[in-house]
DNA sequence: ATAAATCGTGTTAAATTTACACAATCTATT
DNA sequence: AATAGATTGTGTAAATTTAACACGATTTAT
């Protein structure tokens, strides 16, 4: 057996996830209220502790599926977050996670715990630590990744209308954007299939469905594109 | 005083530099020969431990000072790799940053302390634990920024001329680009500033050396541009 | 039938990107 | 001093992309 390193210190890593949700109308931000001290009764992103026996993609999606059941979601590390007095108890070190997930979908598991708390993104409280800096970070880094990336259909059911992915980048973006132009961009990414159904949910003209080319969606997810060209940054 | 987590483990906690370079010529990585077991002789990323005292920008640039002497580079967090045997002595989760620097204004630091060698890119050699893969991500990384922030000025010396900035997009991109047109995107930022002097190293055709423009530098660094529009991603 | 709202497609001008031409500058050589 | 060889700076036109706006079609409620 090898030597371990005996003089270095250990730390406390702990796992925090931004979790952006989209209702077909707001971006959400799913929150917890903290049940133990320091900050009892504040709100807080998801977070655990990692396990000695999981890597950090697991880490962050054991600490997800605890707090609120959600399984298979888009998830991605942001990065970690290192100030030394970030959490008043301990040194701790954060690495970030954000995720996406579609809250319709996602209804049954999440009513079930009763853990989360959707807040419309605009809307959302003061955090406790370093919680608000990460969330501003996670905004931004979907915001960049969105814009050049399909990465908005993480956020849409399965079947899904131009017109709800325009208010989902627009509620992203917070801007507005023109119909018939981004229709025209989102179309010639070749990634749309039209299913031939159309959203009876509609109270005026019914839009189509459309689904994602799943294999086009794998293979080109890498591709730059330009959603939103003209967002200032 | 606060009651301590109790229950959860500690974990060791590395800091791992990809440390870019650029010679004026090629893109180069900073190495070190790893003098310790395990994987002695080996190559491997500038890395440490992260101590009680620092926060994780300090550690890595402590770390960064003390295998090379360095100081005042340009430096960002890539992500923290924490699959469970990356280390085979003992679970380490480490921190990746990536720093860029001007090999030449840098040339006397570096002699000095003759821990690191400078691979050309192309012929890195194979590296220890994960850190081929920590330096691939790096890579993507640089090039994503570099396409569309103005940040390939952190390779080069305080003047430069345009032709200097081109060879090393072209380092970055193992592309050619066009001549006439990097120019005049170049120049459209009104980030440069005439110097009025000309580049007398050449021995054709002197280019006029350029500096930024250290305001406008800073505060429009995260504007988006478009300087590689014809990479394939 | 009609009004009100939304969806889908079309058109044109402006801006950006691409591709390529040519003149100017500098050193080394004749 | 003239010239060749290499490199730098600027120009220009075609192609592509983006932006701005018009209009007809669909659906439900009145």
């Amino acid at each position: 057996m090898l030597q371990k390193y005996t003089h270095e210190t250990r730390i406390l890593l702990a796992i925090d996830c931004i979790i952006f949700g989209f209702d077909g109308d707001e971006l959400k931000l799913l929150l917890i209220k903290r049940n133990f001290e320091p900050e009892k009764g504040k709100w807080s992103l998801m977070g655990g502790f990692l396990n000695e026996s999981e890597d950090l993609e697991e880490g962050a999606k054991r600490v997800l599926n605890e707090l609120t059941g959600l399984e298979n979601v888009y998830m991605e590390q942001l990065q970690a977050f290192g100030e030394i007095t970030r959490d008043p108890v301990e040194r701790t070190v954060s690495v970030c996670f954000f995720a996406l997930i579609n809250i319709h979908a996602h209804d049954s598991e999440l009513s079930r715990s009763m853990n989360g708390y959707w807040f419309n993104f605009k809307e959302k409280p003061d955090l406790i630590f370093d919680h608000n800096k990460m969330v501003n970070l996670a905004l931004s880094q979907l915001r960049y990744k969105a814009a050049l990336h399909p990465l908005g259909f993480e956020l849409l059911p399965e079947k899904f209308t131009i017109p709800q992915l325009q208010r989902l980048y627009e509620a992203i973006y917070d801007m507005r954007l023109d119909r018939r132009n981004f229709s025209r961009k989102i179309i010639s990414t070749g990634l749309l299939i039209d299913t031939g159904e159309k959203n009876e949910h509609s109270a005026t003209k019914k839009a189509v469905l459309y689904q994602l080319d799943a294999e086009k969606y794998k293979n080109n997810f890498n591709d730059f594109h330009n959603f939103i060209s003209d967002f200032k940054w």
